[in-house]
DNA sequence: GACAATGTTACAGT
DNA sequence: CACTGTAACATTGT
């Protein structure tokens, strides 16, 4: 699941479930021939090594970094999830594309699904997790307390000569944003998402800085976006989805007061990027 | 059958 | 070096 909001709800939801649980057993059917997978229990020799880290080891505290979910074990490691495009976590709880299952102590039990199966669950050190090939090369984070406009600004002053749209999804630049959350910001601030960073002006960072905190923001409290296939621990939708003024609303009227554009989509950097035809410069 | 899909990464080319 | 396009990962849903 995909981004920030989606696997901010899906921590809570583990902080609510699975902290104090000792990890008992785990069962996958995944068996990658991508060699470029090497920490991932999808290698079956990555999952023995996995499997001998991680039994019997207890569930002390769960965060998140970026669209990464980190689950702090007991003994100075963290397993770390990805979701890609369509992963899950459920507790207690399966559907029909269940991949990897961690049986809990107290008959409880944790399944990943994940339809496409391109999901990364491996293991890092929790005591050098900045230093973790996995986390090291990501950007700040937008909804932290000491990030700030200036910090924002100078963030994406790094590629001046990209496109807006492709900048806010760089996990480089800043973690966490993705198509549809980069979609829906610059509807708000009625900017294109073509825009060069270096012709934005000091006012528009402004505006985009406090857009994207509240569009990040409000993505959290409506439980995350399930206009695809994510649910949450509990195997309940968000209801994001039903709030989007662009994301898929492909040939649909702009929802903005008094403008009579139409959103169309385009492939940008190989993204389809949906926004309003008028109001978006 | 064609096409698109919340992500990331490697690689080739400009 | 910076950036862009394409493919790959594997599968479902429309």
């Amino acid at each position: 699941m995909p981004e920030l909001p989606e696997v901010e709800t899906t921590v809570r939801g583990l902080q609510k479930t699975i902290l104090g649980l000792t990890i008992k057993e785990i069962w996958t059917d995944l068996n990658t021939k991508d060699k470029r997978q090497i920490g991932n229990i999808a290698n079956p020799r990555f999952f023995l090594y996995f499997k001998k880290e991680v039994l019997n080891k207890k569930i002390l505290s769960v965060e998140r970094r970026a669209k990464n979910i980190l689950i702090n074990l007991n003994n100075n490691k963290t397993i770390l999830v990805h979701m890609k495009m369509t992963g899950h976590l459920l507790f207690n709880n399966k559907d029909k594309f269940v991949h990897v299952l961690f049986y809990l102590s107290k008959n409880n039990f944790l399944a990943f699904s994940d339809a496409r199966k391109f999901g990364k669950i491996t293991l890092i050190n929790t005591n050098t997790i900045h230093d973790s090939t996995h986390l090291k090369h990501l950007g700040p984070e937008p909804l932290d307390k000491n990030f700030n406009e200036d910090k924002f600004k100078k963030a994406l002053e790094k590629k001046p000569k990209g496109k807006i749209k492709t900048v806010l999804m760089d996990q480089s630049i800043i973690a966490g944003i993705g198509n549809i959350y980069s979609d829906e910001i610059l509807w708000r601030i009625g900017m294109h998402p073509e825009r060069k960073i270096s012709k934005i002006k000091p006012s528009e960072f402004k505006t985009m800085f406090k857009a994207l905190r509240e569009i990040l923001s409000k993505g959290i409290d409506f439980g995350g976006d399930s206009m695809s296939d994510y649910i949450n621990v509990f195997g309940e939708k968000g209801e994001f989805q039903l709030h989007h003024k662009a994301y898929r609303r492909t040939g649909e009227k702009c929802k903005k007061k008094n403008c009579k554009g139409i959103i169309l989509r385009k492939i940008i950097n190989g993204r389809s990027a949906h926004f309003c035809n008028i109001h978006q410069k």
